[in-house]
DNA sequence: AATGATATCAACCGCTCCTTA
DNA sequence: CTAAGGAGCGGTTGATATCAT
């Protein structure tokens, strides 16, 4: 193959289109592959970022509740910038938000507090030991961040992955299929692109409806011989939330 | 209305950790 | 056991939006 310059930069409604199908495919592992069988010309890590903090479907967006707010607070004051550990406890929020977040309006905040604290610290200590949010918090969920869906089936319990369940129940699993398409050289998808994409002229959606209004129809065409490989073909992406999809500055 | 300052946030970079062969 | 590749994390940058003068 031709070495082609990797883009950079801000993403097109085309690639996040492209992205949220492939990932809607595959699952969210193995970014090298999603950006090789995208066909976009993004690294893996550049895939995941923009997956991972703008594209998925379990993201909230809009500013930071007070209650958040107080929890960042409260965990940053307990851990630091450990911002990937801090977003587990804050579902739909991203490190990258909370980061960015923290760096804009809370720096501030905290060095107030702390000073407010050291100085009423002598009679009181009540910001450490005794923490009823921290401890009030939902059982330890630091092994699987809400966004780490591990493709289909890692995260059955989120609304839209109610497919994924099913695959599970049905007895597939990504590892397998995993192996399929490591079997092939030609990935399924690539095959379908033949259909959809010339060079990196992608198929544009119509521009009225949101991207993955699209997602059912033109895009999966795919032979009943191949839909079989991945499951499950027939309404795959439509689990994205619409009502939440992201506005595009760009 | 124009312009400069500041705030915001998406995205990249480099490093570390983890997994796999 | 080890090396290589991939994934994840935290820090930083740069473009854009918003606000103040």
């Amino acid at each position: 193959m031709a070495h082609e310059e990797i883009r950079k930069g801000p993403w097109t409604e085309q690639e996040d289109y492209l992205l949220t199908n492939v990932v809607g495919l595959f699952g969210d592992r193995r970014w090298d592959f999603v950006a090789k069988v995208s066909g976009l010309n993004r690294t893996g890590k550049s895939c995941r970022l923009r997956w991972v903090n703008y594209l998925h479907p379990g993201l909230k967006r809009g500013k930071m509740t007070a209650q958040e707010e107080h929890l960042v607070l409260e965990l940053h004051a307990k851990w630091g910038n450990r911002w990937s550990r801090i977003a587990r406890k804050l579902p739909g929020r991203t490190d990258n938000e909370i980061k960015n977040y923290w760096r804009t309006h809370m720096r501030k905040k905290a060095l107030e507090q702390k000073q407010t604290t050291s100085s009423s610290m002598t009679s009181s200590d009540s910001s450490s030991s005794s923490n009823p949010t921290l401890d009030s918090l939902s059982p330890d969920t630091e092994k699987e961040s809400f966004y780490d869906t591990g493709g289909l089936v890692a995260e059955p319990s989120l609304d839209g992955n109610k497919q994924a369940q099913e695959i599970v129940d049905r007895g597939y699993s990504m590892d397998d299929i995993w192996k399929d398409l490591d079997m092939t050289d030609e990935s399924p998808i690539s095959q379908l692109y033949g259909t959809f994409s010339e060079g990196s002229n992608f198929y544009c959606p119509p521009p009225v409806s949101p991207v993955w209004d699209n997602c059912s129809s033109s895009f999966w065409k795919l032979d009943d011989e191949e839909s079989k490989m991945f499951l499950p073909s027939t309404n795959l992406p439509t689990y994205y939330d619409l009502t939440e999809a992201p506005s595009y500055g760009y």
